[in-house]
DNA sequence: AATTACGATATGTATGTACATAATTGTCAA
DNA sequence: TTGACAATTATGTACATACATATCGTAATT
């Protein structure tokens, strides 16, 4: 009855009292296990925390911890009264990276360089008000920017900055650094919000970015805030070459 | 000097020995707090957890695990020996909501329908066993199937499953349940990878999709593992109407 | 000077214990 | 029957303590 959970060649239980360093670890390990073969399905409860600590010959709290973190991906659900069983539909959100632009092209072994294309002081136009809820007249920064992967385009970013949540950037250039990376270097943000899809470039998009125009893009865009002001809203376009991965 | 952490209303300094529950939360929220407002900058180093207990009043323990999920978020980052420092470009990952066909069309007030357009076993061709790492003639199921919302189509999808991984599918008909719900339900798994791009509509994808031939698609691929073993490799195909959309 | 060994240090994790909290179940009364 | 409330129970979190482990700086060795 009795299973030790010493990591690999466990062949004898574990004297109680012994301390296994990482054991947190194998016992997620042996309940991904279990899960993998079908020891125990999907939406059945699994036996209490005390019981698995007295079967893996350790303290609760580390089996504990196993099962939050293997409940922080999903797989197994738990309740107060009711105990953990094994998710149903286990798995449901990914990761994904927020690339820095240059980074990013750095990351390929290519040349970055950008330019920037305007830059206005202006009063918040009606769709960006609503989507930041800013009032009538808010003033805020508006910058169009091409970002090029060895003399080639890999992005077109149009970029609305919410000037009072960084009053610093009225007077940034961008010279030398674009405004990606100047706001990543120099406004954190608490929250922020993702949308992802694909479009037919417009005439002046296909010409910026150097395609026929209609033809697929793919556009990524982002707001983000700090607690609850806002502070920018972008949208990039990306040739269809693009592609964004994440693995986990 | 001593900065009390109690959650919301604190006024005076917690007495040491007080438990205060939750404050491992508070405690994440003071540090963001002083991230966000500048006192800690990005790079610097942030007194150890020793020094953070003392002046929260609380055990280290609590501090470490306040410290360890701003780190999984990437807010922060940890070296033993060195210390814990804000990171320098915070918050890099969004978490992406993996939908699942039905709910999301279900969600938006639609009725949802599919339809399986084959159901064939194969050898695993040589690029998907490249991608999944498989022995050559392992065998596949490969199915294509179409979702629609409110009888429009909503989503193209070609899925590879391989089927020592998951037995119990090869006589699974995908009548009244989709290749995709089916996976969700009984096919648990760990680890997944998603590709994110745009795409030009074949001809063939067009028609299905009920779009013009060379029509910006939006393309989401997922492959997904338990422990090592592949599972399932997918390719979804939206309209560009599509969108996907993360908040956090 | 380069290499190795070692000690110091900050984080990482385990344990036993205690109490907090949410959710279910049972109980009693209206 | 039903609604309010208390008891029960499994998870959630805190604490003090102890040991584990990675890594940095420094001293000893080559």
């Amino acid at each position: 009855m009795s299973r030790p959970v010493v990591p690999a060649k466990d062949v004898d239980p574990v004297p109680a009292g012994i301390r296994v360093p990482n054991s947190f670890r194998a016992i997620k390990a042996e309940i991904l296990k279990r899960i993998s073969e079908r020891v125990w399905l999907p939406g059945e409860l699994i036996p209490g925390e005390e019981d698995l600590a007295r079967e893996f010959g350790c303290a609760r709290v580390t089996v504990n911890r196993a099962l939050r973190e293997l409940a922080e991906i999903g797989l197994v659900e738990r309740k107060r009264r009711a105990g953990t069983r094994i998710a149903e539909h286990p798995l449901r959100e990914a990761r994904l990276e927020i690339p820095v632009v240059r980074s990013e092209v750095e990351a390929r072994g290519a040349q970055y360089r950008f330019s920037i294309l305007s830059r206005e002081r202006l009063e918040a136009p009606e769709a960006m008000r609503a989507r930041l809820d800013l009032p009538a007249g808010t003033p805020m920064l508006h910058v169009r920017c091409l970002h090029f992967a060895d003399n080639r385009p890999w992005q077109f970013e149009d970029r609305w900055i919410h000037i009072a949540a960084v009053p610093d950037i009225a007077d940034e250039p961008f010279e030398r650094m674009s405004p990606n990376e100047w706001l990543v270097k120099f406004a954190p943000f608490s929250e922020m919000e993702i949308g992802l899809s694909a479009a037919a470039a417009s005439g002046e998009e296909a010409t910026l970015l150097a395609i026929q125009p209609g033809a697929p893009v793919f556009v990524f865009e982002r707001t983000t805030w700090l607690i609850d002001q806002p502070i920018t809203h972008v949208r990039m376009l990306h040739p269809q070459s693009y592609r964004m991965v994440s693995r986990f």
